[in-house]
DNA sequence: TTGCCACAAATTTTT
DNA sequence: TTTGTGGCAA
């Protein structure tokens, strides 16, 4: 090697002498098992950094795979600081979509497709697959799209055409057929799917015979593959085609951090690595330098029952910071409210925003976190849930722009063959379909036929005669003007803006808005590709919408990051909040019971989850959630479980400290009623962490945090009442940490509440009969704190007397509101 | 043919 | 709770 030119980098100080030597040098296959935070991308970046400075491999002869476009921008970018733009720029370095989609614009002829093919989306495949269960004659009810699809997706991940397809059961005969008619659609389309970017390669790369497969096996002497853990058989066995000759096939990931099996990720492709290559060299890095010991501690502890795992120790040197924190909320309100009031703590301390996230495991749950954030008028960003270019405007205009630089997709132009309305209806449609199937051509195809045939009106004809010169001239268009202005033409000619600008809603003004960030989107893409002195192509744009993330388009600005724990596997915050900790939601529960491995997935997710954090990781879970429609109740996830006891802290938030009491006489009125509601019995009453679970007939505490001496002069309370009981000081909150909860005196016990309280008739409201005893705003004062039904706690900042007085009331979670007294009840912090 | 309404269904994770 | 679909009437 060259000691003439000492690299200007150091190599990672995650690497001790022979991890060095073998990451820098090694030739063959490399294997490196890299825990969550212990630099895995820095051996990356300085392997290829090494082979182009030491070993003088030319960058183009590099390929580096990733899964995520930000991932394969980070790398981009730390590579541009090691080795220079002018190498980084010739190094092959992308997503295996991106990189496939790319190598397959050159190698379109071996793969049987046209150099312009489009790439269809889920949404796309949706289509094409509703059009196959119609021509098949099959009950959509009976055989969902969805399904359909999906079962397709598993084969095709598995690298299996329609005629190795295997049935299993009466639904797969349909799917059988199903699928061979896809296939067919997309390919008399011009059209690819996701997998079908990566399997038209291999297909290619397999082939011994094929020149351009040989080509390809000869291409990269080193391929590099990020993330291995989630590689499919597919692109495992693309990677190693891509290898055949060299072995130079870098491997580095986490089999604990495999959370896509269900996308066809398959952990044993990394597990037995080894046993595919014997002669490969294996590192394995434990030492985790992201965050506090409490945190790798309790990533550990949620990792090791993981079956089958290649064995780690998982350590860190840094402190161990403040215990993670266990927080049980009575409902996914309270929950939120209490998440919130304590991001703003933060914010308000001088923690940045951006250092926070918060996370869920369904995209179901971010809803009322999102509520309670914009009424705390809190900076937050959402990732994932509708996409930009998923949205109907947009696709629609992407519909126009793909079905003008490629006509024979179908599913293109029938989208937007009636949009705006052109009066092509659904029997005209029908015509257009079953030509096309007749004759074997595109739907496109078949327009000039029917227009010039017997079987339509003359209405109908001339509606698809004015379409086709519509189309005809944007075709046209298409050869000459630049995407956007094509886009520009498009939005004009067809009628689409007018339609919108008729509208005349705030719906519609928004769809406007959008479609012009769209036309914007592609005048950025027509900038990027000047500066980089490329042409830049309609097809060219498209494919990189296609292959473009939601989570990708983090943004810097300070803003909570919310996110589902998938979208957050790569990234890192300071301060992160895992809401839903609970069984049945994480880990997660469908309706088929065929657990086991999917069990064993949830768990890994947990670990990455908790592994994002750096310094503070709070955790909720909620007795009581509304989800999918309807209330179900449940328990601390199992997982909980597994946190060693010294790394945690339990408390619980006000409200639901106060169900606990509420719940535990036995035959009294509040679990008589909760039993009606079915859901839960006794076993209510011992709801709190598990590792501080208490003997049952120890004494309950309820741990009013915050707030000691707080008390509730109110009685019984409904169970619906307590929906959104929130007991908290909104405007004095302490710094971290949070009070201890041993500490906390009784607010009340049940034998409190049945003394003081009047017998209630069935069905009475207790809210009135509360206001009674407060005697209109006795006892109201600003700065006075109060609870109500439907907002929870708030702080008084204004009354009004009269006869029916009113009270401005600033809510934890909604914000300012001007309520009348008697709706409220009012919280006594004297004793 | 379109638009509205009612009803039903489904409701994870995504390159 | 939201989203989609189907039927029906104009």
């Amino acid at each position: 090697m060259s000691t003439s030119s000492p690299p200007s980098y150091d190599p990672p100080p995650e690497l001790n002498e022979p991890q060095r030597n073998a990451v820098a040098h090694a030739e063959g296959p490399l294997l490196v098992f890299a825990g969550a935070g212990s630099g895995k991308t820095r051996v990356i970046v300085y392997r290829i950094a090494s082979l182009v400075a030491f070993h003088e491999v030319p960058p183009y002869r590099i390929l580096a795979v990733t899964f995520t476009n930000k991932a394969a921008a980070e790398m981009k970018h730390r590579l541009t600081g090691l080795v220079g733009e002018a190498m980084t720029k010739d190094l092959w370095v992308g997503t295996f979509h991106a990189v496939c989609a790319r190598l397959l614009r050159r190698y379109h002829a071996a793969a049987g497709l046209e150099r312009n093919f489009v790439i269809y989306d889920d949404s796309d495949q949706r289509a094409v697959v509703g059009r196959v269960l119609k021509e098949l004659d099959l009950d959509d009810r009976r055989y969902p799209p969805r399904q359909v699809l999906s079962r397709i997706h598993h084969e095709k991940q598995e690298g299996r055409s329609p005629a190795d397809f295997v049935k299993q059961g009466y639904f797969d005969d349909a799917v059988g057929e199903c699928f061979a008619k896809y296939e067919q659609h997309l390919k008399q389309a011009n059209a690819v799917d996701f997998d079908d970017l990566l399997l038209h390669v291999l297909r290619v790369v397999e082939d011994p015979d094929s020149p351009a497969g040989e080509e390809l096996r000869l291409r990269f002497h080193h391929v590099l593959v990020d993330e291995f853990q989630d590689v499919n058989q597919v692109q495992y066995r693309l990677v190693k085609g891509l290898t055949l000759h060299t072995h130079n096939l870098t491997t580095v990931g986490d089999d604990d951090q495999s959370i896509y099996r269900w996308r066809g990720a398959d952990v044993r492709v990394i597990r037995n690595f080894r046993r595919d290559f014997p002669d490969a060299t294996v590192i394995k890095l434990e030492q985790n330098y992201r965050s506090t010991g409490n945190i790798v501690r309790s990533a550990l502890g949620v990792i090791k029952p993981s079956a089958e795992r290649e064995p780690k120790e998982i350590w860190t040197a840094n402190k161990d910071g403040e215990p993670v924190l266990v927080v049980g909320a009575d409902s996914e309100h309270d929950e939120a409210g209490w998440v919130v009031e304590h991001v703003r703590t933060l914010i308000e301390h001088g923690v940045s925003a951006r250092d926070i996230a918060i996370f869920y495991r369904v995209h179901a749950q971010s809803r009322v976190l999102e509520e309670v954030m914009r009424a705390e008028k809190l900076p937050y960003q959402i990732i994932g849930g509708m996409r930009f270019f998923e949205r109907a405007e947009v696709k629609d205009i992407l519909c126009y722009l793909r079905a003008v630089g490629n006509p024979r997709s179908d599913v293109d132009l029938l989208r937007i063959i009636n949009v705006p309305s052109r009066k092509i209806g659904a029997s005209t449609l029908e015509k257009l379909v079953q030509t096309a199937n007749q004759q074997g051509s595109s739907v496109y195809d078949s327009i000039e036929p029917l227009i010039s045939g017997s079987s339509l009106g003359t209405a109908a004809k001339k509606s698809l005669l004015s379409f086709r010169d519509l189309f005809q001239s944007l075709m046209a268009e298409a050869r000459t003007a630049s995407p956007s202005q094509l886009c520009e033409e498009i939005l004009h000619r067809s009628g689409y803006q007018k339609m919108l600008e008729d509208e005349d809603s705030a719906e519609a003004d928004a769809r406007i808005l959008n479609v012009n960030e769209l036309v914007q989107s592609i005048v950025d893409y027509e900038e990027e590709a000047r500066a980089a002195d490329q042409p830049a192509t309609l097809d060219g744009y498209l494919e990189r919408v296609s292959l473009t993330a939601d989570a990708d388009t983090l943004e810097d600005t300070p803003r909570v990051a919310m996110m589902t724990v998938h979208a957050a596997k790569g990234l890192e915050f300071d301060t992160v909040f895992i809401t839903g900790m609970e069984e049945e939601l994480f880990p997660f529960k469908g309706l088929d019971p065929k657990r086991g491995e999917d069990l064993e997935e949830e768990r890994r997710l947990a670990y990455v989850a908790v592994t994002r954090a750096r310094r503070q990781l709070v955790i909720t879970h909620a007795s009581r959630r509304a989800i999918f429609g309807q209330t179900r109740y449940g328990l601390p996830s199992r997982f909980l479980g597994d946190f060693p006891k010294g790394s945690t802290r339990a408390i619980m938030t006000p409200a639901a400290a106060l169900m606990r009491d509420r719940i535990r006489p036995s035959g009294s009125f509040q679990q008589a009623s909760f039993q009606e509601s079915g859901s839960f019995g006794a076993r209510r009453g011992e709801w709190q962490h598990p590792q501080e679970r208490v003997p049952a007939a120890a004494p309950v505490t309820a741990p009013v945090e915050s707030a000691p001496g707080t008390k509730v002069r109110t009685t019984e309370l409904t169970p619906q009442a307590v929906t959104s009981v929130y007991v908290g000081r909104p405007n004095q909150r302490p710094t971290a940490p949070l009070p201890p909860q041993r500490r906390a005196p009784q607010a009340f016990t049940p034998a409190h509440a049945r003394q003081t309280s009047p017998a209630r008739a069935p069905g009475e409201r207790y809210l009135e009969r509360d206001v009674d005893a407060a005697e209109g705003t006795g006892g109201m004062a600003a700065g006075g704190q109060v609870t109500h039904e439907i907002f929870g706690a708030g702080v008084v900042e204004q009354v009004d007397s009269g006869p029916d007085p009113a009270v401005t009331v600033r809510f934890s979670g909604h914000g300012k509101k001007r309520i009348k007294a008697r709706f409220l009840r009012f919280v006594d912090n004297h004793d």
